[in-house]
DNA sequence: ACCTGTATTTTACGCGCGTAAAAAATTTCG
DNA sequence: CGAAATTTTTTACGCGCGTAAAATACAGGT
């Protein structure tokens, strides 16, 4: 605590509303409100008084009242599927600081892996009446009507999960281009892989995974092989493991490369693997080859660590706020829905 | 979506304040004003007839306009030190939960480990006017007198991490009980443990259990053995691994079983073991036991699974919550301060 | 000093709801 | 059935700020 902030604490008459504090920078209420809502919309004059005054004084306007009678709020919402997950966790982060760098305020909601929690998000956005939503849907079950209807009354950038049509823009992780270079890398470096993946996955990605596994394999000439496990829910590490102790206690391996359709899927089966002693990685001496996708915040640790393909979620966090912040602020809706995806990255570690 | 849902968004018309809501319901405002402030304070008869009003017509109120001049919100303020830990993601969403059943808005902010953020926060909901707050502090770092500050104004719960004689409670996990617990475990079953912890630990419940794990030794009639880490900051895991792999590099072991402060040093301190080819586990075979603290949601996936002790925040969240609605509820400050602590219980896995 | 354009002030109104007090209606109970 | 207790309505005001329009002050250029 500085000096200053001790006398703000101290010294400073308590200010009650923009009225008084006008009145004791010398300028009238309007300028101020001015000032906040943009402060580079007043004269640079009074814009240095109006700074001197908020350093003695110490007032910040009713976000309340601010709100309550504003066109447009300053307020962005997001809602990520479930930020227990640090993927997700992660991603929003970087998202906040952008948003409150754009001048913006962030309001973060997670869906806890649950569409009926994904409708209430939406109820509660809706009534934080923000001016724009950065959108990343739960799931293949997400509710598209409800979705649908909440993107009529404010735009919205959908980010990570697409949904058709629906959103302003989609910017998200090139699954396809990812997941081949993956299969190349595993092809080119061993075996060639076969796909694990839970059998009614409820991430819509998955899918395009899938599919760009098949496609991938077939243009190389090689046939693709799928283990579809059983398992419901969010729960995918718990998934991986339980059925990768299944999978290998019957043997139901046709090559010693998994190619796992992500990250968290593939820390269960690691640990499957060592406590049934399969020894994980690349060369001489390794009974298997694991790989994930996502570069998951923990793939760094596992015993091994995990060989995967990064998303680049440092340029779609950007590539999304921007694009939002851009709708935002010319007071229109999006003519045509732009889509863009940012290529994944190869990153090879001990597993594969 | 349910044919009454899709009759709200289509038929009815669209309500643009209470007072529309009210006629439409054929009772007055304020009685409407009343029901949102406390559906029981109207007679049962009106209850029903703004409920039935209520579902034909999806009217809400404007969270604005009903904060604005109202003197206590209905907001509960939640603050931890970071979200991106999956630790501190479970416990604010088990918080967010009750904060929701107890008949509040849960306010929810991450300091994102750094007490610049942390000040921010406290000015963030200062501005938000909660009724009260659950504050679990970034650590040792933190800023003392603005926490101070903050707390004064309103009714302030502290977990996780205590901050001496601040806040109205403090809620907790009882340090001392679990790491003596682990200390006597390991003691039984093997060579007693040395102590892994940064030299400077960011979060001031290090110093608790470095404590406690000197006291258990002693009482136990052993000399305490500490292996204290280089590092700064809060990336644990990146820590554990590093230092792991010169410890073990430099043989500075003065015991086969070392005891991590918490469990993301231990899963990298797994990490550098499992590189350099340590088994790690108990009984014959094994060079090493590792044990943690905390149970994190993924050292159940760990290679091998990571023995630790849990915390208890079921009931830390419960009663965190229960402290903090009882207080607002009863619109008085805590005359004395009051401190509980739960027991953790040792999980028991595979890595000692 | 004059003109022009932008900044600021003045004036005035309204947002949607909380809240208080008094009047009216309803329920409860003797 | 009437009085007391409770609930609801009426009435009235204010919260703190946004916003619009018109009046005024100010900057820069000639």
């Amino acid at each position: 605590m500085t000096r200053d902030d001790r006398q703000k604490y101290m010294d400073a008459p308590k200010i009650r509303n923009m009225e008084e504090f006008a009145a004791l920078s010398g300028l009238s209420r309007p300028t101020i409100s001015k000032y906040f809502h943009d402060p580079g919309s007043v004269r640079a004059s009074t814009r240095t008084k109006i700074e001197e005054a908020l350093e003695r004084y110490d007032y910040r306007p009713n976000i309340y009242a601010m709100n309550q009678n504003r066109r447009l709020t300053k307020n962005i919402g997001i809602m990520v599927p479930n930020l227990a997950d640090p993927f997700f966790a992660e991603i929003a982060r970087k998202i906040e600081g952008l948003v409150i760098a754009a001048g913006y305020r962030p309001m973060l909601v997670s869906s806890h892996d649950g569409p009926a929690h994904e409708i209430d998000n939406l109820d509660q956005l809706r009534s934080l009446k923000p001016a724009g939503v950065l959108l990343a849907p739960v799931g293949r079950a997400s509710v598209k009507e409800a979705v649908a209807a909440f993107i009529e009354d404010m735009p919205t950038v959908l980010f990570d999960s697409n949904i058709d049509g629906l959103g302003d823009a989609f910017v998200g992780h090139d699954n396809r281009q990812a997941t081949e270079i993956m299969v190349e890398y595993l092809v080119r470096t061993g075996e060639p892989p076969v796909f694990f993946e839970m059998r009614n996955p409820p991430n819509p990605n998955a899918f395009k995974r899938q599919n760009a596994y098949a496609a991938a394999m077939e243009a190389l000439g090689l046939t693709p092989h799928f283990i579809r496990i059983e398992g419901e829910g969010w729960n995918f590490e718990e998934i991986g493991y339980t059925e990768g102790l299944r999978v290998i206690a019957e043997r139901r391996l046709p090559s010693d490369t998994i190619l796992c359709s992500n990250d968290r899927l593939a820390i269960g089966l690691l640990a499957a693997a060592y406590e049934k002693g399969w020894r994980v990685g690349r060369g001489a001496g390794y009974a298997l080859r694991i790989a994930g996708h996502d570069d998951h915040p923990f793939a760094r640790f596992t015993s091994p660590s995990l060989t995967t393909t990064s998303q680049n979620y440092a340029d779609i966090a950007r590539h999304a706020v921007k694009t939002l912040v851009a709708l935002v602020e010319s007071g229109a809706r999006a003519s045509a829905r732009e889509t863009t995806l940012f290529d994944g990255k190869l990153v090879m570690r001990a597993s594969a």
